[in-house]
DNA sequence: ACAATAGATAAGCACAGACTTATCTGTCGC
DNA sequence: GCGACAGATAAGTCTGTGCTTATCTATTGT
Protein backbone atom coordinates (compact mmCIF):
# COMPACT_ATOMS: atom_id res chain seq x y z
CA UNK A 1 0.00 0.00 0.00
CA UNK A 2 1.56 3.34 -0.75
CA UNK A 3 2.12 6.22 1.80
CA UNK A 4 -0.31 8.69 -0.10
CA UNK A 5 -3.20 6.83 -0.12
CA UNK A 6 -2.74 6.02 3.89
CA UNK A 7 -2.06 9.13 4.79
CA UNK A 8 -5.17 10.33 2.94
CA UNK A 9 -6.98 7.87 4.64
CA UNK A 10 -5.57 8.98 8.38
CA UNK A 11 -6.26 12.82 7.20
CA UNK A 12 -9.67 12.45 7.75
CA UNK A 13 -11.04 12.73 11.52
CA UNK A 14 -13.98 10.57 11.36
CA UNK A 15 -11.93 7.46 9.95
CA UNK A 16 -9.42 7.87 12.57
CA UNK A 17 -12.21 8.18 15.00
CA UNK A 18 -13.33 4.76 13.10
CA UNK A 19 -9.92 3.37 13.84
CA UNK A 20 -9.69 4.53 17.18
CA UNK A 21 -12.87 2.94 18.26
CA UNK A 22 -11.78 -0.17 15.96
CA UNK A 23 -8.16 -0.06 18.61
CA UNK A 24 -10.20 -0.95 21.44
CA UNK A 25 -11.96 -4.05 20.09
CA UNK A 26 -13.39 -5.43 16.86
CA UNK A 27 -16.94 -4.67 16.03
CA UNK A 28 -19.60 -3.93 13.31
CA UNK A 29 -20.84 -0.82 10.85
CA UNK A 30 -23.75 -0.32 13.47
CA UNK A 31 -21.59 -0.11 16.25
CA UNK A 32 -19.00 1.71 14.74
CA UNK A 33 -21.63 3.79 14.05
CA UNK A 34 -23.17 4.85 17.60
CA UNK A 35 -23.22 8.35 18.57
CA UNK A 36 -22.11 9.77 15.49
CA UNK A 37 -24.04 12.11 12.81
CA UNK A 38 -23.08 10.61 9.99
CA UNK A 39 -24.95 8.38 7.86
CA UNK A 40 -24.92 5.14 7.04
CA UNK A 41 -23.90 4.94 3.96
CA UNK A 42 -20.99 7.76 5.08
CA UNK A 43 -19.83 5.20 7.42
CA UNK A 44 -20.03 2.30 4.82
CA UNK A 45 -18.03 4.64 2.62
CA UNK A 46 -15.21 5.70 5.10
CA UNK A 47 -14.80 1.71 5.96
CA UNK A 48 -14.39 0.87 2.22
CA UNK A 49 -11.51 3.47 2.36
CA UNK A 50 -9.86 2.13 5.51
CA UNK A 51 -10.22 -1.28 4.33
CA UNK A 52 -8.72 -0.20 0.58
CA UNK A 53 -5.53 0.93 1.90
CA UNK A 54 -5.45 -1.88 4.55
CA UNK A 55 -5.41 -0.17 8.19
CA UNK A 56 -8.83 -2.54 8.81
CA UNK A 57 -9.82 -6.31 7.52
CA UNK A 58 -13.02 -7.39 7.85
CA UNK A 59 -14.29 -10.64 8.91
CA UNK A 60 -17.69 -12.43 7.93
CA UNK A 61 -19.67 -14.60 9.54
CA UNK A 62 -23.10 -14.87 7.96
CA UNK A 63 -24.76 -11.27 7.68
CA UNK A 64 -22.84 -10.10 9.88
CA UNK A 65 -19.32 -8.21 9.52
CA UNK A 66 -16.90 -7.82 12.25
CA UNK A 67 -14.33 -5.22 11.61
CA UNK A 68 -11.09 -5.08 12.84
CA UNK A 69 -7.62 -3.03 12.91
CA UNK A 70 -4.94 -4.71 10.05
CA UNK A 71 -1.93 -4.42 12.77
CA UNK A 72 0.06 -4.43 9.80
CA UNK A 73 -2.00 -1.89 8.11
CA UNK A 74 0.19 0.96 9.52
CA UNK A 75 3.88 -0.52 8.83
CA UNK A 76 4.12 1.69 5.51
CA UNK A 77 3.79 4.69 7.70
CA UNK A 78 6.53 4.18 10.39
CA UNK A 79 8.69 2.85 7.24
CA UNK A 80 7.92 6.32 6.00
CA UNK A 81 8.50 7.65 9.22
CA UNK A 82 12.51 6.07 9.15
CA UNK A 83 13.20 7.12 6.17
CA UNK A 84 13.70 11.02 7.40
CA UNK A 85 16.52 11.33 9.62
CA UNK A 86 16.32 14.91 9.93
CA UNK A 87 13.08 14.78 11.54
CA UNK A 88 14.82 12.56 14.53
CA UNK A 89 18.07 14.35 14.78
CA UNK A 90 20.63 11.69 16.59
CA UNK A 91 17.27 9.26 17.29
CA UNK A 92 16.00 7.89 14.68
CA UNK A 93 18.79 4.87 15.12
CA UNK A 94 16.59 3.77 18.10
CA UNK A 95 13.60 3.64 15.91
CA UNK A 96 15.29 1.98 13.60
CA UNK A 97 16.15 -0.88 16.23
CA UNK A 98 12.46 -0.83 17.17
CA UNK A 99 11.43 -1.71 13.73
CA UNK A 100 13.70 -4.33 13.91
CA UNK A 101 12.58 -5.85 16.67
CA UNK A 102 9.32 -5.48 15.37
CA UNK A 103 9.98 -7.58 12.42
CA UNK A 104 10.99 -10.47 14.61
CA UNK B 1 -0.68 21.46 15.43
CA UNK B 2 -3.66 19.03 15.30
CA UNK B 3 -3.54 16.01 13.52
CA UNK B 4 -5.64 16.25 10.75
CA UNK B 5 -3.62 19.25 9.47
CA UNK B 6 -0.28 17.19 9.94
CA UNK B 7 -1.56 14.27 7.71
CA UNK B 8 -3.26 16.19 5.38
CA UNK B 9 -0.27 18.14 4.65
CA UNK B 10 1.65 15.03 4.65
CA UNK B 11 -0.87 13.30 2.37
CA UNK B 12 0.55 15.43 -0.87
CA UNK B 13 3.05 13.26 -2.37
CA UNK B 14 4.71 16.89 -3.64
CA UNK B 15 5.13 17.85 0.24
CA UNK B 16 6.86 14.89 1.04
CA UNK B 17 9.14 15.20 -1.67
CA UNK B 18 9.88 18.44 -0.44
CA UNK B 19 9.92 17.58 3.09
CA UNK B 20 12.44 14.56 1.57
CA UNK B 21 14.77 17.22 0.02
CA UNK B 22 14.45 19.39 3.12
CA UNK B 23 15.74 15.96 5.02
CA UNK B 24 18.83 16.28 3.48
CA UNK B 25 19.99 19.62 4.11
CA UNK B 26 18.34 22.84 4.23
CA UNK B 27 17.61 24.85 1.19
CA UNK B 28 15.74 27.64 -0.15
CA UNK B 29 12.57 27.74 -2.33
CA UNK B 30 14.32 28.07 -5.78
CA UNK B 31 16.67 24.59 -4.89
CA UNK B 32 13.35 22.96 -3.76
CA UNK B 33 11.59 23.47 -7.10
CA UNK B 34 14.32 22.13 -8.94
CA UNK B 35 13.80 19.49 -11.27
CA UNK B 36 9.99 19.57 -10.18
CA UNK B 37 7.57 20.44 -12.94
CA UNK B 38 5.34 22.62 -10.83
CA UNK B 39 5.25 26.39 -10.86
CA UNK B 40 6.88 28.67 -8.60
CA UNK B 41 3.66 29.60 -7.09
CA UNK B 42 2.77 25.90 -6.25
CA UNK B 43 6.12 25.39 -4.57
CA UNK B 44 5.42 28.57 -2.49
CA UNK B 45 2.14 27.59 -1.15
CA UNK B 46 3.14 23.96 -0.59
CA UNK B 47 5.82 25.55 1.51
CA UNK B 48 3.37 27.40 3.67
CA UNK B 49 0.87 24.71 4.05
CA UNK B 50 4.20 22.48 5.43
CA UNK B 51 5.37 25.64 7.40
CA UNK B 52 1.56 26.09 8.49
CA UNK B 53 1.49 22.51 10.86
CA UNK B 54 4.93 22.76 12.18
CA UNK B 55 7.07 20.29 9.65
CA UNK B 56 9.22 23.14 8.05
CA UNK B 57 10.61 26.77 9.24
CA UNK B 58 12.04 29.25 7.69
CA UNK B 59 15.48 31.88 8.47
CA UNK B 60 15.59 34.52 6.57
CA UNK B 61 18.78 36.91 5.93
CA UNK B 62 18.33 39.63 3.97
CA UNK B 63 16.12 39.06 0.53
CA UNK B 64 17.39 35.05 0.67
CA UNK B 65 14.99 32.35 2.87
CA UNK B 66 16.57 29.04 3.55
CA UNK B 67 14.02 26.06 4.48
CA UNK B 68 14.78 24.06 6.96
CA UNK B 69 13.06 20.77 8.72
CA UNK B 70 11.66 21.15 12.19
CA UNK B 71 12.57 18.19 14.05
CA UNK B 72 9.96 18.59 16.66
CA UNK B 73 6.73 18.80 13.72
CA UNK B 74 6.29 15.23 13.49
CA UNK B 75 5.97 14.33 17.02
CA UNK B 76 2.50 14.82 17.17
CA UNK B 77 1.99 12.40 14.43
CA UNK B 78 4.22 9.62 16.66
CA UNK B 79 2.27 10.30 19.57
CA UNK B 80 -0.91 9.64 17.55
CA UNK B 81 0.71 6.67 16.56
CA UNK B 82 1.43 5.24 20.07
CA UNK B 83 -2.10 5.90 21.30
CA UNK B 84 -2.88 2.85 18.73
CA UNK B 85 -1.91 0.26 20.49
CA UNK B 86 -4.11 -2.13 18.55
CA UNK B 87 -2.08 -1.69 15.32
CA UNK B 88 1.24 -2.57 17.41
CA UNK B 89 -0.02 -5.68 19.42
CA UNK B 90 2.44 -6.08 22.26
CA UNK B 91 5.13 -3.86 20.52
CA UNK B 92 3.74 -0.38 21.23
CA UNK B 93 5.37 -0.43 24.91
CA UNK B 94 8.67 -0.43 23.00
CA UNK B 95 7.91 2.30 21.38
CA UNK B 96 6.52 4.18 24.18
CA UNK B 97 9.89 3.84 25.90
CA UNK B 98 11.90 5.09 23.46
CA UNK B 99 9.15 8.42 23.06
CA UNK B 100 10.19 9.02 26.61
CA UNK B 101 13.80 8.58 25.90
CA UNK B 102 13.28 11.07 23.20
CA UNK B 103 11.62 13.27 25.62
CA UNK B 104 15.43 13.68 27.20
C1' DA C 1 -42.01 -17.34 2.05
C1' DC C 2 -41.48 -12.90 3.89
C1' DA C 3 -40.51 -8.99 6.81
C1' DA C 4 -36.66 -7.19 9.12
C1' DT C 5 -31.96 -6.15 9.45
C1' DA C 6 -26.97 -5.12 8.00
C1' DG C 7 -24.40 -3.27 4.87
C1' DA C 8 -23.11 -1.76 0.00
C1' DT C 9 -23.93 0.87 -4.07
C1' DA C 10 -25.75 4.78 -7.00
C1' DA C 11 -26.24 9.44 -8.02
C1' DG C 12 -25.91 14.07 -7.04
C1' DC C 13 -24.23 18.12 -4.46
C1' DA C 14 -21.04 21.24 -2.21
C1' DC C 15 -16.79 22.36 -0.60
C1' DA C 16 -11.76 21.83 -0.26
C1' DG C 17 -7.47 21.80 -2.36
C1' DA C 18 -3.81 21.66 -5.94
C1' DC C 19 -2.81 23.84 -9.88
C1' DT C 20 -2.30 27.69 -13.20
C1' DT C 21 -1.09 32.75 -14.88
C1' DA C 22 -0.62 37.37 -13.49
C1' DT C 23 0.91 40.51 -10.26
C1' DC C 24 2.77 42.36 -5.98
C1' DT C 25 6.57 42.93 -2.32
C1' DG C 26 10.93 43.30 -0.74
C1' DT C 27 16.06 43.15 -1.04
C1' DC C 28 20.25 43.11 -3.43
C1' DG C 29 24.13 44.77 -6.80
C1' DC C 30 25.41 48.30 -9.69
C1' DG D 1 17.60 54.97 -8.01
C1' DC D 2 16.73 51.09 -10.69
C1' DG D 3 16.74 46.60 -12.81
C1' DA D 4 17.13 41.86 -11.39
C1' DC D 5 15.87 38.35 -8.51
C1' DA D 6 13.39 35.49 -4.72
C1' DG D 7 9.39 34.67 -2.98
C1' DA D 8 4.41 35.65 -1.68
C1' DT D 9 -0.24 36.74 -2.89
C1' DA D 10 -4.45 37.08 -5.92
C1' DA D 11 -7.83 35.10 -8.64
C1' DG D 12 -9.68 31.61 -11.30
C1' DT D 13 -10.16 26.65 -12.82
C1' DC D 14 -10.70 21.82 -12.26
C1' DT D 15 -10.71 17.65 -9.74
C1' DG D 16 -11.32 14.94 -5.63
C1' DT D 17 -13.79 13.82 -1.71
C1' DG D 18 -17.16 13.64 2.01
C1' DC D 19 -21.74 14.08 2.52
C1' DT D 20 -26.63 13.25 1.53
C1' DT D 21 -31.06 10.45 0.05
C1' DA D 22 -32.66 6.61 -2.38
C1' DT D 23 -32.16 2.04 -3.56
C1' DC D 24 -30.18 -2.58 -3.95
C1' DT D 25 -28.32 -7.11 -2.02
C1' DA D 26 -27.90 -10.61 1.08
C1' DT D 27 -28.96 -13.11 5.30
C1' DT D 28 -31.61 -14.08 9.17
C1' DG D 29 -35.71 -15.35 12.33
C1' DT D 30 -40.31 -16.54 12.40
Amino acid sequence: MNETDIFRALADPTRRLLLERLSAGARNATELREGLAVSQPAISQHIAVLRGVGLIAEQKTGRHVTYRVDPDGMRPLVDWLTRYRAFWPSRVDKLKTLLKEMDQ
